[in-house]
This record gives C-alpha cells, structure tokens and sequence, in this order.
DNA sequence: ATGGTCGAACCTCGA
C-alpha cells in the first residue's frame, strides 16, 4: 500500500500540480490538509478521472482536510473525540483495505506566547485522547498530516537558533512525544535516521533554495504496521515547481 | 532593512 500526505495549500489554486503528482506515484490514498474549500466547491471530477475517491471535511477560506483513494473509503469520521458540528476541519478518518488512515492538520499556534499556542497544545492533547477512546496500537493505524511541529535538531536548519521558537518549542515536542507514546512511529525516520530532509519552507526569502526548512509533516504508522514499512520518502520535486505548495509531500509504502 | 510571499475572500487574515 502507497500512502502519502500533502499539505496543499488551497486544492483549487493546487489542483494541476496535485493531479500531476497522482499520475506520476499512483497512490493507493493521499492525505491532504489546508484544502481550503468548501464540499459543495471540492474538485472531485479532476481527481475521479484519476480514479480517486474524496472524502472531504472543508470550510471557507482556511483548513480543510480530505482523504483520496484508489479503493473504498468506508467509516468515514470527522473531527477529534468531543468536537462539536463548528470545530474547525483539522481530522478527518477513513477505513481503506483496511488500514485506518487520518488526515491531520494540528492548529499552527501562531506564537509561543499566545493564547493559540496553549490551543494547539490542547489539540495535540485532544488528539491522543481520541486515539485512546478510538482505536488500539495492535490496530492496523496511518496517522499522517501536517502537525506544524518539528521533533528533533535534524528536523530543522538551525536548531540553536530555532530552539524555543514556534514549530521547535519544548512543549509542543512533548505534546508530540506523547502522541507517539501511544504506540506509532516516525516511518520517514524510521527508515532515514539521522537524515536531514524537510518538508515545508517559508514562501518569502527563498527559502527553499537555501533549505531553510522544517520537516513538520510526517506519517505516522502504528507499531502493527511498523515491520511492514518498505520505503519512506519527501519528495521534493513539487516545492521546485512554478505555484508550488510551501510543503512537499511525504510518501511511504507498507508491504 | 524589524523585511519577505502565498491562498482565499474581502478590501485583511492566517500561515
């Protein structure tokens, strides 16, 4: 099984580049975050003439995630454990071959010293207490998404000046951690220790094109599927592309 | 030099 997670940056200014990247990998499902579109304006024909499926959780103008598949997607579930039907689009959940896959968008927090930080904190709380109440570590489990967190120095450019700062902050490390703590694991860094590849860049100073980046999206496997993990990788092609996203897709493949 | 660049929808905000 092909997966990959995408943080797009708005489906419809992305959806030449997007449709490309699905011809070219042919996954079986790909996780995107930051549609930014409503249902009813989602782009499903596109994407069904590639043989995909949408599952969509969308609102106006910000976040957005949705689940593409090649296969069926069923129990399809929206949100985090006590969501109300007006909590932001950030989680959304589908069975397909059935491997339970999430697409993630953790709140970005703004700053280390504002009321959003404690928010997205308490939504990386939330997101562990759903997969408490959900779901089980021996489950067959894809939690793959954005989650605006970098875990370790070999995920940022410069770790002693980024320590502490928004993305490299101690106590978002922590609230990651333990969602790991629950029995998944890292499989780009699984497969790649040690290695430096980051997966968004800051549109303004060009950054790509000096690597100034963070690795900040990640796929998550449960410890089920942890000997299953045959490839892992961050594919950089998109973020050199004209229009390109600020992140480049994560792709693994689970024997 | 306290910058810069996107997307979406509104004439700014969030990232």
């Amino acid at each position: 099984m092909k997966l990959a997670t995408w943080n797009v940056n708005g489906i419809r200014a992305r959806l030449g580049g997007v449709c490309e990247w699905l011809a070219r990998h042919e996954p079986d499902v790909l996780c995107m975050q930051e549609t930014k579109v409503v249902d009813s304006d989602f782009p499903f024909e596109a994407l069904s003439e590639l043989g995909y499926s949408v599952a969509v959780a969308g609102e106006p103008g910000y976040n957005g995630v949705a689940i593409a598949s090649r296969h069926p997607l069923s129990d399809v579930r929206l949100g985090l454990h006590g969501d109300g039907p007006a909590s932001e689009r950030r989680l959304l959940a589908a069975t397909v071959l059935g491997v339970r896959c999430a697409s993630v968008y953790v709140p970005n927090g703004k700053g280390v010293a504002l009321p959003s930080f404690v928010e997205k904190l308490r939504w990386l709380e939330r997101l562990r207490l759903t997969l408490d109440v959900s779901s089980n570590p021996s489950d067959l489990l894809v939690l793959s998404g954005d989650f605006n967190v970098a875990r370790e120095e070999t995920d940022v450019f410069d770790p002693a000046a980024l320590r502490g700062q928004l993305h490299f902050h101690p106590d978002e490390q922590r609230a990651l951690a333990r969602l790991l703590d629950f029995g998944l694991v890292d499989a780009f860094r699984e497969l790649h220790p040690g290695v430096r590849r980051y997966s968004w860049w800051d549109y303004r100073g060009g950054d790509f094109q000096s690597n100034r980046g963070l690795r900040i999206d990640y796929v998550f496997v449960s410890t089920a599927l942890r000997a299953r993990l045959a490839h892992a990788e961050i594919d950089l092609t998109p973020r050199g592309a004209r229009k390109p996203s600020d992140h480049a897709p994560v792709l693994v493949e689970i024997a």
